[in-house]
DNA sequence: GTCTATACACCGATAGAC
DNA sequence: GTCTATCGGTGTATAGAC
């Protein structure tokens, strides 16, 4: 018995290949779209021949997986770092939560496709690579909780309120401003439909 | 001169092969989704080899192309037809607008994709093409002058929260009816944002 | 004019040498 | 682990039969 070294030197540099294939993956859907992803160009950019990034994942849709999975660890990540510096009115606890998402979502076309769209024919998410976007729908459900929506269904509708901006905007006037501007009046118009308080105000 | 028949036999086959072409290639799509579209399948559910499409269309795209005129005009067809019947009381109006779109979308999910989101790469529909798709939304303008919503933001706000609930049943409960049973809810929701006058109740 | 035959470049994927 | 070679499939295009 040799004992288990600290560090396992191989693991990380295999671990760091696939980090890289990952960002070459990125960069190929940024210029081409999520569905115009191949194999050989991504291979180009990390100095590979095509067949070799088969000896870091299974297939294509094994790629696609991970990039699902990814985008929504990042997505569950800032949502975390960005959560100690939340508003205290519930109005605009709302509607920072949902510009947050929706200027993750409209930063990225391909990645918004990939995480929130069935884009790709046949590539359904595997269960562990669908685990962090689950994570993200349950703070979603504490933020509507502490924020006093107990409606069961308050979670599925500010997803679709939310999600129906940012598709609007993104299919009718990428790059603008036509459906974000009208967040505030969407929160609004939610917040009032679950009763919630009117912000605090100053006025008399 | 032997003067201008008053059929074109041969321009009726060739509107007839068109036709059938793309019925086929509808069939293809509802199989493989909309990206998942092949023209040897095409020529093969046709009886053709694939380089005769070519006789009929010019490019793939042409035919997505026309895939996309011809759904938008098939909805601004059931759309008109169903005109006549329409509810008198604005939110019931507004509901049956909403409902209408909502179940022909979710009926055809391939068809949904290629109408109101960018699947396709590098498609982009022709001006022709698109034209119906206008006049759809014309018509949407109408309807909500009529309920009394002359909001400028308004059409946006209504699109958005359908099309919301529409994007969030096929990604997340595709065949359910998770998100279609809230219609009711976001058109009330919508309406009291538009000040809309309540539904004429008997109760004193 | 319409279709068949054929070729080209590109795609995902596999087998096997080193 | 990476490479070369190769496979079947796909979109596109041209040449030529009928």
């Amino acid at each position: 018995m040799v004992g288990t070294p600290i560090r396992d030197r191989k693991a990380e540099r295999r671990e760091a290949t696939r980090l890289e294939i990952l960002t070459a993956a990125w960069d190929v859907a940024g210029a081409h779209g999520i569905a115009g992803l191949t194999l050989r160009e991504v291979a180009l950019r990390v100095g590979m021949k095509p067949p070799s990034l088969y000896s870091h994942f299974a297939s294509k849709a094994a790629i696609y997986d991970a990039m699902f999975e990814q985008a929504w660890r990042e997505y569950a990540q800032v949502t975390e770092d960005l959560r100690l510096s939340w508003p205290d009115e519930p109005r605009d606890l709302l509607l920072a939560a949902a510009e947050h998402f929706f200027d993750f979502a409209s930063a990225d076309a391909p990645r918004h496709q990939l995480m929130s769209e069935r884009v790709i024919p046949g590539f359904v998410p595997s269960a562990s690579a669908y685990e962090p976007s689950v994570a993200v729908m349950d703070r979603l459900t504490d933020l509507l909780m502490t924020v006093g929506v107990s409606d069961p269904a308050g979670a599925d509708m500010f997803t679709a309120l939310v999600s129906g901006l940012v598709n609007q905007q993104m299919a009718n006037d990428p790059g603008g401003v036509r459906w974000r501007r009208l967040l505030p009046r969407f929160i609004d118009m939610y917040a009032d439909s679950m009763n919630l308080p009117q912000r605090h105000e100053d006025t008399p």
